[in-house]
DNA sequence: GTCTATAAATGGATAGAC
DNA sequence: GTCTATCCATTTATAGAC
């Protein structure tokens, strides 16, 4: 189904934001981008900021529902080992995080955030509570299980995410686009580190590498 | 030493570029905090992204110079006990990162580096490329002279500077001030983790609390 | 739904007086 | 060094035709 013109507004506007920041970017500029003319942007947004605003929205709720779908595909990986647990890693980055749409709001989010409080409030869900509050429940279940030694997973948590967050924005948080070679270098520095972490915790040794 | 126009102009920029990025800030904003006309601005500087180049390059040497009187600090610590591994690491966050200027810096750069290569490259190498590199030598040194067991400096390095980053952005990423509270509960959530990594790493037990 | 036309404000930047 | 005056481009937003 072809995408209606608020869709493309959005979609658009979204593209410029998350580059250029909200003020930066005119209600021209997307127009163009669009192909109609700035007078008409009004029929469908009351002003400028009501695009944000729609795209702030968005961002909220996108961003919970591919996190459920993901965690979905998370829970269906049965036995747990090393190389699963690294790969899970991986994949919240490069499946998530770099998301072509998650990235863009990522992006956009950390500009804003600076001096728009609804955006920083969901910056702050994004990279801290929604993910520490799941990986905190998936620790507890490991331990409960006996996969992980015993210990306080809300502690594990911020232990793990510590590591995802640093590779991420280490790799990914410039003004250039995602180069494969910083992927590949991603998912090894990020592979180092996961490794000594399940070593770490996890009770089984199983192979390794 | 009364400041100079032309570093009273450079503060006032800095101010308002950290919070609403350099283009949402006209030359009038500043002239108007300054007191100053906007013609006058442009008898110091060439024109607005000059301004910006200016604290570019401002950032660039003071995060050095200020890094280097920091470690002079540091290296005055003679004995390494867990409680002077933990404080070194709230005095990282506490009087370096959230240092009244530096932090200026950090929200600026935070901005600027989606669409600015100079600002991207300068942060880059402000939390990830200088700090690593610092951390690996002092980790280095601490397993030659036996504080530490026998590991990878460099994984180390990358394990401790995520977790700074980890505590510092959970805290201080935000739109609001520092509040007195936030700093409190960093203090005592950065405790937590450098505690677990003293304990992990660090060969003698000392008195721990 | 999209256009033209236009209002009203604000932006960066320069010229020249003092 | 700072001012007034001014230029010109661009901005958000509205009114009304089609």
């Amino acid at each position: 189904m072809e995408p209606s013109t608020k869709e493309k507004l959005l979609d658009t506007a979204l593209d410029l934001f998350s580059v250029n920041g909200y003020t930066t970017v005119s209600i021209r500029d997307i127009g163009k981008v669009v192909g109609i003319k700035e007078s008409s942007i009004y029929y469908h947004f009351k002003n400028k900021e009501d695009i944000l605003h729609t795209l702030l929205k968005q961002a909220e709720q996108g961003m919970q529902l591919r996190k459920d779908s993901f965690n979905q595909a998370l829970h269906a990986v049965t036995k747990i080992t090393c190389g699963n647990f690294i790969m899970a890693g991986i994949a919240y980055i490069e499946h998530y995080l770099l998301e072509e749409r998650i990235y863009k709001w990522i992006r956009m989010l950390t500009i804003e955030k600076q001096r728009n409080e609804e955006a920083a409030t969901i910056y702050h869900r994004f990279f801290f509570a929604a993910p520490l509050e799941h990986h905190t429940k998936v620790f507890s279940y490991m331990m409960e299980t006996g996969y992980i030694k015993e210990d306080d997973p809300v502690e594990l948590a911020a232990e793990y995410q510590s590591l995802i967050l640093f590779v991420f924005q280490k790799y990914f948080s410039g003004a250039s686009m995602v180069a494969p070679e910083s992927k590949q270098a991603a998912r090894e520095e990020l592979e180092v580190l996961l490794k000594r972490f399940y070593t770490r915790y996890f009770d089984r040794e199983e192979m390794v590498e």
